[in-house]
RNA sequence: GGGCCCGUGGUGUAGCGGUUAACAUGUAGCCCUGUCAAGGCUGAGACCGCGGGUUCGAAUCCCGUCGGGCCCGCCA
């Protein structure tokens, strides 16, 4: 027996009793003839006292260093009144060594397990095994796994299945780009890693497998950003015989259940907010606004339509909007932050942005533009913001998708500013009624907003032939604090409509039987109505532990290169494994 | 593919045209019986990511490159 306790579970029950701990040396306070050694495993910490008296584990303390691997036998004390640690949960106790054994020494780690950040984190990345040895990495893990856990005992209590799906698939250019893994067998031939389990989940509702879950590993090959890695979770879900409605209360239910649990420290209010995309974009130029503060957008054009100002009047005609944001309190903003926010609007695409300071002490507008309105027109756009004294209102004149991303940003930046977001608020909402589809200007077509398999809104059915653009989808995100956690759709699952989904896409016949040729065949054998959602475990634990990345939450996440900096992954293989596989470098 | 930021002992920082390259922490040795970021004394440790250039002289300026981060495009 390595230890009859952990490092965090001795109390003042213990005293008097004999036990065993083993652990890594957290601290060391050497007084000479005394020593103080706080013992570390993922449970906690124990002080372990060393007294001359036994000579043996005085020695070994003494020679004890950071993180080396030590098994202590001794006797748990009361510790005397005026040096109870009342930080600790062990601090009423500590244990008088009797024995040590060296289970292994360690070398100096290149980075402090007792003191945590400041490092960059490239090197907790290369050693990630010590950086989870940290307390806040076994605290982001364990979240993980109760969030987790609730969810897979949840979704059992609710009738779901687990039901495992190949890692191994066909791969589909559609989406995202494909992880592609060689075949040995068929020369020439890939696999690709799949970017959800889509498709075999609708497979699964094909074979009368009616709810449906899995805590699935998805990978996509793009580019890195705080909240994507090239390979992440989602809590993967179908359900048969259910419409939209079905899908969004089993949804609230799991996840308003599941932070009054896991995170009972946290607002959450309920029920969640719904906004249709339309509205959502209206008032937050956002598909995933944070709804934790308000700072909307208003919409200006209507008031400006015979404007002598040539740049608005441009942007009306050419079927452009003018909105509006109002900054409380920011009426003193210089012009050097005036024109750091005229930079954010431009990341935005925005060609400009136009801005009204209204003084505090009530006296005249400054504007970047007044000067160019027609009498009444500001004190319109000020009535209609809602401008007070001190207050800086920020105009953006564009099409309606530049206009909606440039004063996204600016809300999302004044939100940090004026530090509006509660850190310990969840604000969840769902955005429906997404559009079916995007118009590709590149390639001249429409593209599936959500993906080919979602179906349209039973009233919309008809806009597939009279205007596409219009036509809105059985298709849901739920966000939370301004981050898509999760996106699902009703699927199609009659014949005729996914053909003319197809159609619309530009999906021939051909290319629909090539690549979706099984799906289209087992829809034949009598599909049910049927829809899911997945929502992103990496993206939810994140926001829950509040961190700023999800790499925070995933035990090896690689960089924003996709390189595990620990294993040096991707690498270079031998000669021999790619000819086994059929395949020449260029 | 693009923009911005960062890169100095093990770690975190300072130094921004001429310094024995500074400080903290860690680390090594010694002292110390109640510490819990223990304390005290002494010591070792970086040629400044890499390559090139400018200059009498570069950690410091310029160019390139590599690595890391944030963002746009991309991705749901």
């Amino acid at each position: 027996m390595f230890r009859s306790h952990t490092c965090g579970e001795l109390r003042l029950d213990h005293v008097g009793q004999e036990v065993t701990l083993a652990g890594w040396v957290h601290r060391r306070r050497d007084h000479g003839e005394l020593i103080f050694l706080d013992l570390r495993d993922r449970y906690g910490l124990t002080q372990v006292v060393f007294d001359r008296v036994h000579a043996a584990a005085h020695q070994a303390a003494e020679e004890a260093r950071s993180e080396y691997v030590l098994q202590v036998r001794g006797r748990v004390r009361a510790r005397p009144a005026e040096a109870v640690n009342p930080h600790l949960a062990t601090g009423g106790v500590e244990l008088e060594a009797l024995s040590v054994q060296l289970l292994n020494p360690a070398r100096t780690p290149p980075l402090y397990i007792a003191q945590e950040g400041g490092e960059e984190e490239s090197l907790r990345l290369k050693y990630r095994y010590l950086d989870l040895r940290r307390e806040r990495m076994q605290r982001n893990l364990i979240l993980r796994h109760r969030v987790i856990k609730f969810m897979r005992d949840f979704l059992d209590r609710e009738g779901f299945l687990e039901i495992e799906t190949p890692i191994l698939i066909k791969s589909t250019p559609e989406g995202a780009r494909d992880y592609l893994v060689p075949s040995r067998l068929h020369p020439g031939k890939f696999y690709a890693l799949p970017q959800s389990p889509q498709q075999l989940k609708q497979l699964l509702m094909v074979a009368g497998y009616d709810r449906y879950f899995q805590i699935a590993r998805c990978f996509r090959d793009e580019d890195q950003r705080s909240d994507r890695q090239p390979e992440f979770t989602q809590l993967d879900m179908e359900l048969s015989f259910v419409e939209q409605e079905d899908v969004l209360t089993l949804l609230e239910r799991l996840f308003t259940e599941l932070c009054q649990s896991i995170t009972p420290h946290k607002r959450l209010s309920t029920p969640f907010r719904r906004l249709t995309y339309a509205e959502a974009m209206e008032r937050y130029g956002s598909d995933k606004p944070d709804l934790r503060y308000d700072l909307e957008l208003v919409d200006l054009s209507d008031l400006l339509t015979e404007t002598p100002f040539q740049l608005f009047r441009n942007a009306l005609s050419a079927g452009g909007k003018i909105k509006g944001l109002r900054a409380p309190g920011c009426a003193g903003y210089s012009r050097k932050q005036l024109d750091e926010l005229v930079e954010i609007s431009r990341s935005g695409g925005a060609s400009g942005m136009a801005w009204a300071s209204l003084p505090a002490d009530g006296g005249d507008i400054r504007s970047s533009f007044g000067k160019n309105l027609a009498p009444g027109e500001l004190a319109a756009i000020v009535a209609r913001m809602g401008g007070q004294p001190g207050d800086l209102l920020l105009l953006i004149a564009d099409q309606p998708a530049i206009v909606a991303a440039g004063l996204d940003r600016l809300r999302r930046e004044f939100a940090t500013r004026l530090g509006l977001a509660d850190p310990d608020e969840l604000s969840f909402a769902w955005i429906v009624d997404f559009p079916m589809f995007d118009w590709n200007k590149d390639e001249g077509r429409w593209d599936a907003m959500h993906h080919p398999f979602t179906s349209p809104l039973d009233e919309d059915l008809h806009l597939l032939e009279s205007d596409p653009g219009r036509a809105r989808a059985k298709a849901y995100d739920l966000v939370l604090n301004g981050y898509e956690v999760g996106g699902g759709s009703i699927r199609i699952y009659r014949r005729d409509v996914q053909q003319k989904v197809f159609d619309l896409l530009g999906i021939s016949r051909e290319t629909a039987q090539m690549q979706f040729g099984h799906m289209l065949e087992a829809f034949e054998y009598g599909a049910p109505p049927h829809g899911g959602i997945a929502p992103g475990i990496d993206r939810i634990v994140m926001l829950l532990a509040n961190e700023a990345t999800i790499r925070e939450v995933m035990a090896f996440p690689k960089t924003q290169q996709a390189v595990d900096l620990m294993t040096s992954a991707p690498s270079s293989v031998d000669e021999r494994q790619l000819k086994d596989l059929h395949i020449r470098l260029r």
